[in-house]
RNA sequence: GGGAUCGUAGCUCAGUUGGUUAGAGCGCCUGCCUGUCACGUAGGAGGUCGCGGGUUCGAGUCCCGUCGGUCCCGCCA
């Protein structure tokens, strides 16, 4: 009979018999004529007991990250809790070239890496439990906003990346050749998106966009994850919000249902997602200079700082770790925003979504009446006929619409604590970081 | 685009008012150890103190320049 190959989350069930398990070597304690190999797989470790000569000498020419095969007996851990491994054969797949640069195998070592070194050793460092942890999360993340959507009736896209013309101008885009023509990455799914409406009513996409602007912070990448929606025949931005309010409910419960041992390992708390309080801009404003110290500047505008207060203020009182924000001016939204006709201003039908002091998500209602689209341009000093192909869909006949984009890192970072958006990307690329 | 701050061993850091041979923990190498799990233990290797210039009898330490890192603001997800 073939020996059994299985993974560390299958032990219990083989207790007693032999099997086979594979992974990478984590730690090794050499007692002399007993050692302890911990070996890392995909989806947990195991420790391997090696007591017999053979075994031993193998053991001892092994090194921390060496990909093995194990066979041996599953047994209960004598002291402790589990099971352990007692080895028969070890097989060594490779030899790493190298001693490591850094020690993934602990975890306060992990913990107290530069964000440099993190990086620059990214694909050791990926391999370490917690920081993989990070990708895991994220990839329910993904399945969760797909899952939900689908029920719905929503449409997975992929709008392309290679674009024309940007969404507001061009001077955040990158640039590229394009067969001698000029090119650039896109910033955002957003045109096509909003075409894609016309068409299937009801979309989606996970991807990643582009943006070419200069800042160094710890929110910030030039390339990151989007989650964008945008669906058909809404009756204005609340609907929106009210999909969002369910949408991040069913991703968080979805982490917490399968990512319990993710979780653990950083101490984050999964938020409990109501009902998500909806404040204007103004009103927000308000709160945050009713906590400012008097003589302290009075903020017109919600400034990172102003997120955080606002965060704060709405944890204390409702209990909740996520804010909209409604109501910003037109002026500062993109032409494309559905404006809100107020007493004195001009107000947009547009909203952003706060979650522990950082935005996480911007969306809204679009215009959708074609001479209403190109006043609004004109208004801008755009030009329509740079817009021609994207203008085809209102000329066409569009229903009210509207959408938002998730930023996939930025919900990562604030679920996990984790000190920048780098970190929960797997290459980040920010202003002086493109390699690895 | 504007600003702040830091560069010392593979990693994380200490290094006094400028003073003689630059340190620690972990890792690495060679041993010993049959229940480790931050294993223990004996020994060892490892440094152009980012780089260039200056001040000084003397610079890791002070000054100027430069390169790199980290962070903040504007802006954004």
């Amino acid at each position: 009979m073939m020996t059994e190959e299985i993974s560390s989350s299958q032990l219990s069930k083989h207790t007693g018999s032999t099997v086979r398990i594979h992974g990478h070597i984590q730690s090794l304690r050499d007692m002399g004529n007993l050692a302890f190999v911990v070996i890392r797989d995909m989806d947990g470790s195991v420790q391997l007991v090696a007591d017999e000569q053979e075994v031993l000498l193998i053991v001892r020419q092994a090194a921390p990250e060496t990909p093995v095969i194990a066979e041996g007996v599953v047994v209960a851990r004598p002291q402790g809790q589990g099971f352990e491994i007692q080895l028969k054969e070890l097989t060594l797949l490779s030899t790493p070239a190298l001693s490591l640069p850094v020690e993934i195998g602990k975890q306060s070592k992990v913990d107290g890496l530069s964000l440099s070194t993190m990086l620059d050793y990214r694909p050791l460092t990926l391999r370490s439990p917690k920081v993989r942890s990070i990708f895991k999360i994220e990839a329910v993340f993904c399945e969760a906003f797909r899952e939900f959507l689908r029920e719905r009736q929503f449409t997975e896209i992929h709008s392309p990346k290679i674009v024309a013309t940007g969404t507001e101008g061009g001077a955040q885009l990158f640039k590229l050749n394009y067969f001698g023509r000029e090119a650039f990455l896109a910033q955002s799914p957003q045109f096509y998106k909003q075409i894609m409406v016309g068409a299937l009513e009801r979309v989606f996409e996970i991807a990643p966009v582009y943006r070419a602007e200069e800042h160094d912070t710890t929110r910030h990448l030039n390339e990151y994850i989007s989650m964008d929606v945008e669906m058909g025949f809404i009756e204005n931005e609340h609907d929106l919000m009210d999909l969002l309010n369910k949408l991040v409910k069913h991703m968080f419960e979805k982490v917490s249902q399968s990512c319990g041992d993710e979780l653990s390992l950083w101490g984050a708390k999964i938020p409990e997602v109501g009902t998500i309080p909806r404040v204007t801009l103004s009103e927000a404003v308000d709160i945050i200079n009713s906590y400012q110290k008097k003589g302290s500047k009075e903020k017109t505008d919600l400034d990172p700082e102003g997120e955080k207060i606002i965060c704060e203020h709405f944890y204390q009182k409702e209990n909740s770790d996520l804010v909209f924000i409604t109501g910003y001016p037109l002026s500062v939204r993109p032409f494309y925003a559905m404006p809100l006709p107020l007493q004195n201003e001009m107000s947009s039908r547009s909203f952003d979504l706060l979650f522990r002091g950082l935005e996480i998500t911007t969306g809204g209602q679009r215009i959708h009446r074609h001479e209403e689209l190109i006043s609004a341009m004109q208004g801008r000093g755009l030009d329509p006929e740079a817009f021609k192909d994207y203008l085809q869909c209102f000329q066409y006949g569009m229903p009210p619409h509207g959408g938002f984009a998730i930023g996939l890192e930025r919900i990562a970072k604030q679920l996990l604590g984790l000190p920048s958006v780098k970190l929960a990307a797997l290459f980040p690329r920010d202003i002086n970081r493109m390699t690895p």
